[in-house]
DNA sequence: GTACTCGTCATTTTT
DNA sequence: TGACGAGTAC
C-alpha cells in the first residue's frame, strides 16, 4: 500500500466541524472548482483540509499535488497547517508561492530556459539599478524616461505574458519603451538575472514551448490548487492553465470583494474566465462567517453592496450583533489620533491587550500623527511594511559581495560595491570600466582586469580597481572551498564592510544587521539541510523571501499598517482612520468607477478585519503635505446603515486640541446641545465643541468601551446618531465658506459645476468644483466669480 | 568623499 | 511636512 494511502482511522476527523460548503469544497471529486470564500469564512482551512483529505482518502500523493499562493507567511501557513493535520514530510511537496515554484522549474530545467543554472534573482530595487544602469549606457534622458515608469512599463508587459516585439506601440513614445525593453532584456541575459515578473514568463514560456516537458508536468500534477486567486494576474493565470490542460483539477479559491491589487495588475476578471475555462458549474460558495459579529458583517455587506460588478455573495454568522459599529468625527487629525488613543486606553483598561488591537489607515504617510500620539501617551506600537531584513543597505552590500563571490561578472553587484566602503573609486573610473566594458562586450569585472592588463587603465585607478579585483577573485576562491557561513563572514570581513561600520558613527546596528545576516546563513543551512544549501541557494532566498525577519511579533503592542497589509489578518478591535473623502477613497481613484470600487473593497477588506470592535474616525482637517487639507466624511461611511452605528461625541477635551472648536461654531446649529459634564475638569463650554452635532440626536448615554463601567476617563461622554455625516460637516463648514460641498455653482467662464471640497481660511480660501466640461479646478474664492446655480 | 542645499514629490505592494 | 535624489562646494 501506498505511504499515502488512506487511514480511516485518521481522516474523518479532518472533516469534523466544517460546515455543508466546506465539506463540499474539501471533499469533492477530482473536477475543477471555484471556491468564493468570504473574509472569515474559513478559507485556508478549506484549502489545507482539501489537500489532507485528497492525500489521506489516497486520491493523490503529496508528489502530485501543487498548491500556490501569493506570500510565503500564506505558503509557509498551509504547510504548518498540513503537518499539524496529519504526519507528512511536507519537504519536497509543491507548495509555495508563484516566484519560488516558477524559480523551481526554472533552476531544474535551466537549460531549456535558456539561462545559467546560477542565475540570480533581481528584486525591485535591484530591478531599479539596472534599469538606471541601462539609461547611462543607452545614453537616454531620464528626465523624460523615468527609471521608475520604465519598471512599470517592463513588468507590466511581462505581467500581460508580453515580450517586447508583442507590445503594441502606436506613438513614438511607448515605441521608445519599448525599445528600452528589449535592450533590458538583453542587458539581463548577458548578466544571467531574472527580475520577479521575468521568473513567471520565462517559466510560462519553458512550458508553452517544451512539449515534453508540458506532457510532463501535466501528467504529474494532477491537482493545483490556487490560493487568493483574485489576485492572479494574467499571466499568473496564463501559467495555471498551461500545467492544468484539460485533465487537471484546479480548486481556485479566492473572494473577488476582496480584490485590491488591480493597481498592480491582477485581474479579480480571471474569477469569471476561470468559470468558464473550467468549472463546469462547481462554483462552491462560504458565506458564514466565522470572525466578526453581526453589525460588523452587516456593515460590511451594505457597503460592497455599492459595488456593481461582483459575482455576489453575502456573508451572514450566528454570532449575534454584538457592539454597534463606533463613529468619531473629529475636528482634526491630531483630535482624531487623540481619540484612538484614549479609547485603546479604555479598552486596555478592560482587559484587552494591545495586540488585539489594530490600527489602520489607507497610505502610510496618514501613521505620523497617529504614531506621535500614541509615543506620547507611552502606548506600545509596531507598525507594519517598513524596511524588510534583507532589503536594508548593508545587507543588500553584503550580498553583493557573495554574488561576486558566486559570479564576479554579476554587474549590479560590481556597480553597486565597486566603491563601497569608499576605496578610491571615483565615478571617472566606474566610467572607465563600464565604457570598456561596452567595448570588450564583456563583463564590468572583465572589462576591469583586461583595462588593468592591456594599460587602458592606468595609475592610481588601475592600483585602486586592481584591489578590488584582488578582493572579489579571492571571495570566489573561498566560495568554492569554505561553507556558506564562513564566506558570509569573509565577505563582511574581507570587503571592508565591517571596519568601515566600525568607523561609522551610526554603524553599531548595521554590524548588528551583518551578524544577522551570518546567523541567517546558518540557519539557511540547517532548515534546508540536504537541499540547496549552496551559495545560489541562499541568493535566491533573499531574493525571494525579503523579510521572513519579523522581530517582536510576540510582543504586546498595538499593530498600525495599512489597510492592504492587513488582507488576511484579523483583530478583536480595529481602528480605521482617516475615513475622508480624497484620503479613503484616495484622490487618484475617484475619477474612475473601476477605482472607486477597488477602493470600495478595500473598505470591506477594512471592516471585516474586526471581530468585536470596530471605530471609524474622519478628521474635518488634516495636514497632508505640508498644507492643511479640509475633508468631508467618506462616502464608504455614508454606506453603512445608520442603526449599525453609534455617533461618539467627545466634550472639550482637558488640553485642549487647536482647530476644534474653533473650526466649528456654534451659531448655526441652534446650539440646544448642551454636555451636562466636564471630563477631566477643563473648560467645559461643550457647547461650542459639540454643537456642529445635532443635539436633538444624541442620547446622553454614558460610554465606555466595555459598557460596564460609566464613564470612564477616558472621556467621552455622549454618543449621538445624527441623521447622515456629510450633512454635519455641510452644515459646519457652511459659515466658513459661501457654499457646502455638494452644491452646483456656476461660473463666469467654466459654467455649471459641482463643489467637491475646500482648502485654506480667509482670504486663502479655495474651493475645488467639478466642471461639467472643464474637469476639475481649485478656484480662490477671493477671485473666483462664483454663484449658487 | 562628505556635507550641504535645492528641487521635487507625495496611494496601495508581494515576489 | 519631510524624504530623497541630484548637484555643488570644500
Amino acid at each position: 500500500m501506498n505511504s499515502f494511502a488512506p487511514d480511516p482511522a485518521h481522516y474523518p476527523r479532518l472533516l469534523e466541524n466544517l460546515n455543508p460548503e466546506q465539506l463540499k469544497a474539501v471533499t469533492l471529486p477530482r473536477v475543477s472548482a471555484l471556491v468564493l470564500a468570504g473574509a472569515g469564512s474559513g478559507k485556508t482551512r478549506v484549502l489545507t483540509t482539501r489537500i489532507a483529505y485528497l492525500i489521506q482518502t489516497g486520491q493523490v500523493s503529496p508528489a502530485a499535488l501543487l498548491a500556490v499562493t501569493f506570500t510565503n507567511k500564506a505558503a509557509k501557513e498551509m504547510l504548518t497547517r498540513l503537518s499539524a493535520m496529519m504526519p507528512i514530510n511536507t519537504r519536497g511537496m509543491w507548495i509555495g508561492t508563484f516566484h519560488g515554484l516558477c524559480n523551481r522549474l526554472l533552476r531544474a530545467h535551466h537549460r531549456d530556459a535558456n539561462l545559467p543554472q546560477t542565475f540570480q534573482i533581481l528584486d525591485s530595487a535591484d530591478q531599479q539599478s539596472a534599469i538606471k544602469r541601462l539609461l547611462k549606457v543607452l545614453n537616454v534622458d531620464d528626465e523624460k524616461f523615468k527609471p521608475r515608469e520604465l519598471g512599470w512599463f517592463i513588468n507590466g508587459a511581462k505581467d500581460q505574458g508580453l515580450r517586447p516585439n508583442a507590445v503594441e506601440a502606436t506613438d513614438d513614445f511607448t515605441r521608445r519603451q519599448v525599445e528600452f525593453y528589449q535592450a533590458y532584456e538583453a542587458q539581463c541575459q548577458r548578466e544571467g538575472v531574472v527580475d520577479f515578473a521575468e521568473l513567471l514568463l520565462r517559466c510560462y514560456e519553458l512550458l508553452a514551448k517544451n512539449a515534453a516537458l508540458q506532457e510532463h508536468y501535466r501528467e504529474r500534477f494532477k491537482f493545483i490548487l490556487v490560493d487568493e486567486f483574485q489576485d492572479t494576474n494574467r499571466l499568473q493565470y496564463q501559467w495555471i492553465k498551461l500545467l492544468a490542460g484539460r485533465e487537471n483539477a484546479v480548486f481556485a479559491v479566492g473572494d473577488d470583494d476582496q480584490s485590491i491589487y488591480g493597481f498592480r495588475g491582477a485581474e479579480a476578471a480571471n474569477m469569471r474566465e476561470f468559470q468558464r475555462d473550467f468549472a463546469d458549474g462547481n462554483v462552491i460558495k462560504l458565506e458564514q462567517n466565522y470572525r466578526s459579529q453581526g453589525n460588523i458583517l452587516d456593515a460590511a455587506n451594505a457597503v460592497i453592496q455599492h459595488n456593481k460588478d461582483r459575482l455576489g455573495k453575502n456573508l451572514w454568522t450566528d454570532a449575534g450583533k454584538g457592539e454597534p459599529i463606533r463613529i468619531y468625527a473629529a475636528a482634526s487629525d491630531n483630535d482624531e489620533a487623540q481619540f484612538i488613543v484614549n479609547e485603546i486606553k479604555a479598552l486596555e483598561r478592560t482587559g484587552m491587550s494591545l495586540i488585539d488591537m489594530a490600527l489602520l489607515y489607507r497610505s502610510n504617510a496618514q501613521s505620523r500623527v497617529l504614531e506621535h500620539a500614541l509615543f506620547r501617551a507611552g502606548l506600545a506600537y509596531r507598525v507594519y511594511g517598513g524596511l524588510r531584513f534583507f532589503e536594508r543597505q548593508e545587507i543588500k552590500h553584503a550580498l553583493a559581495y557573495l554574488r561576486l563571490a558566486g559570479n564576479p561578472d554579476d554587474d549590479g553587484a560590481f556597480s553597486r560595491v565597486v566603491n563601497f566602503p569608499p576605496r578610491g573609486i571615483g565615478a571617472r573610473s566606474v566610467e572607465q570600466v563600464q565604457d570598456l566594458a561596452q567595448r570588450y562586450n564583456s563583463s564590468f569585472h572583465a572589462a576591469a582586469a583586461s583595462g588593468i592588463a592591456n594599460a587602458e587603465i592606468v595609475g592610481r585607478a588601475a592600483t585602486m580597481i586592481g584591489a578590488f579585483l584582488k578582493i572579489i577573485d579571492g571571495l570566489k576562491v573561498s566560495a568554492g572551498v569554505i561553507a556558506l557561513q564562513e564566506l558570509t563572514e569573509e565577505c563582511v570581513e574581507k570587503s571592508g564592510l565591517r571596519a568601515h561600520y566600525l568607523n561609522e558613527r551610526e554603524g553599531a546596528d548595521r554590524l548588528e544587521n551583518l551578524a544577522e545576516l551570518v546567523n541567517a546563513t546558518a540557519q539557511f543551512q540547517e532548515e534546508y539541510e540536504g537541499e540547496d544549501t549552496s551559495l545560489i541557494g541562499f541568493l535566491t532566498h533573499a531574493s525571494l523571501e525579503a523579510g521572513e525577519h519579523e522581530a517582536g511579533v510576540n510582543d504586546d503592542a498595538l499593530q498600525l499598517m495599512t489597510v492592504h497589509a492587513a488582507k488576511g489578518l484579523e483583530f478583536k478591535a480595529v481602528f480605521l482612520s482617516g475615513l475622508e473623502e480624497g484620503l479613503f477613497p484616495h484622490d487618484n481613484s475617484v475619477n474612475d468607477l473601476d477605482g472607486v470600487e477597488e477602493e470600495r473593497r478595500l473598505m470591506y477588506v477594512a471592516v471585516t478585519r474586526a471581530r468585536e470592535r470596530l471605530y471609524l474616525s474622519y478628521a474635518g482637517q488634516r495636514m497632508l503635505h505640508g498644507q492643511i487639507r479640509y475633508g468631508i466624511v467618506s462616502r464608504f461611511v455614508d454606506e453603512i446603515p445608520a442603526p449599525l452605528c453609534k455617533w461618539i461625541v467627545v466634550p472639550e477635551r482637558q488640553q485642549g486640541y487647536p482647530g476644534g472648536a474653533q473650526m466649528y461654531p456654534a451659531s448655526r446649529t441652534g446650539g440646544n446641545f448642551k454636555a451636562e459634564q466636564s471630563w477631566g475638569g477643563g473648560k467645559s463650554d461643550a457647547s461650542s465643541r459639540g454643537a456642529w452635532v445635532e443635539g436633538r440626536d444624541s442620547t446622553d448615554r454614558a460610554y465606555s468601551p466595555s459598557q460596564q463601567s460609566n464613564n470612564t476617563d477616558a472621556g467621552y461622554g455622549r454618543e449621538g446618531a445624527p441623521d447622515t455625516s456629510r450633512a454635519r460637516f455641510e452644515t459646519a463648514r457652511a459659515d466658513a465658506y459661501p457654499f457646502g460641498v455638494g452644491q452646483n455653482v456656476q461660473h463666469a467662464k467654466f459654467g455649471e459645476g459641482v463643489v467637491l471640497n475646500f482648502e485654506g481660511r480667509g482670504i486663502d480660501a479655495r474651493v475645488q468644483v467639478k466642471f461639467r466640461s472643464d474637469g476639475v479646478k481649485w478656484l480662490a474664492l477671493q477671485y473666483a466669480k462664483l454663484s449658487a446655480a
